[in-house]
DNA sequence: TCTGAAAGCGGAGTCTGGTTCCGGATGGTA
DNA sequence: TACCATCCGGAACCAGACTCCGCTTTCAGA
């Protein structure tokens, strides 16, 4: 897990290639987003990540123009690690509905170990996200599941992708608002309610 | 539905009697609020319910200590009024499931039709809160659904009641951040879920 | 009815935290 | 080495929740 960060996925076209202070400082930042928006959530302030990438709140702002754009930058790898490990798995599994809890128990993970990325998945899952990041793609592949599922008869036909997508918005505000209770239980209900009978 | 708002409920004890114009207000107070963070939620500011009800920021905040708290007792009225839809339909209906639905969508059209409702129901129900008001009340009910659901076998014996109460601020997400979707399905996503098999 | 003081009021001012701005420093190229 | 586009730091700005205090109103008791 290093820190690349390289200017793939969020990061429009570099028209002009950065200078190496500011690509520097571009990590800097993000790696200092991740652990505080990781531990404590939206409660860290700008000032404090500036302070621990050791930069002023101005070097925040020229590379990401908002807070939520830095908790997004920051969550963003939390996708790809979800996604890479639910394809290491994938071909263990039984069926698509299967693939699909096994999807919802890594994010379901990862919003326990990532408060940053709760966050982001709760406020922000499916509402026309830019594509070519590893967000849009875990949500591609959700849909994809989901449409696969039904047309194997496993996934009940009566609901749109999109649902399964609120849905799963729905269980990270399940698991944040609650923590301490057994979240799988969550996963579950969801699972057997999108079952066919 | 007067707004009565009577010292009941979420009140402590009134031990001195509040002097009339005082009164008066906060029952301006709430329904200015209730009007505004009904149709905009959060967005609206503690100034604006102040000039809507005619009296000033100080008089909001003597009445309500924060803006939490008068979202939440705008919101409270809510509460009492699915409560009282829920009693009136539960006879004609099959089963505890059949009930919880019920209750789920008394819920959502609740959460379509109020964004500060929306918001107490996503961010605060089951945490915690003080006993007596109508909020705590439906949750009440909520639980003594899933147990008697469980006792008499039509909903799954291995969760627990708090877990449907998590799973409704799940819901209160899902329909928020996807308010053009058919919310019905994720209530039916859910009591499938919960029913045994 | 009159009166004193407790209760309540308004809204300017405080405080917090996100965001902007700009004078000075730096990296990279000619 | 010099030039300048790019970048930097952090003080200043601003929005919006919340506080404070001098003035007003209510309402027992006389």
């Amino acid at each position: 897990m290093s820190t690349t960060s390289s200017s793939q996925g969020i990061d429009a076209a570099p028209l002009r290639r950065r200078r190496a202070d500011a690509e520097r400082n571009r990590v800097r930042v993000l790696d200092a987003a991740r652990e505080l928006f990781g531990q404590r959530g939206d409660e860290v302030q700008m000032d404090e990540v500036a302070r621990r990438a050791g930069v002023g709140v101005g070097t925040l702002y020229r590379h990401y123009p908002t807070k939520e754009a830095l908790v997004a930058a920051a969550a963003e790898q939390r996708f790809s690690e979800i996604q890479a490990a639910y394809r290491a798995a994938r071909a263990d599994v039984a069926d698509e509905l299967e693939a699909l809890r096994l999807l919802l128990v890594h994010v379901g993970e990862a919003q326990t170990r990532d408060r940053g990325f709760s966050i982001v998945v709760e406020t922000t899952l499916g509402s026309g996200d830019p594509p070519g990041g590893a967000r849009a793609e875990l949500e591609a592949e959700l849909t994809a599941l989901v449409r696969q599922g039904q047309a194997s008869g496993v996934i009940r036909p009566d609901i749109d992708p999109a649902d399964a997508l609120a849905v799963t918005c729905g269980l990270a505000t399940a698991i944040v608002r609650r923590p301490a209770r057994e979240w799988h239980h969550y996963v579950d209900i969801i699972i057997d309610g999108l079952r066919t009978h």
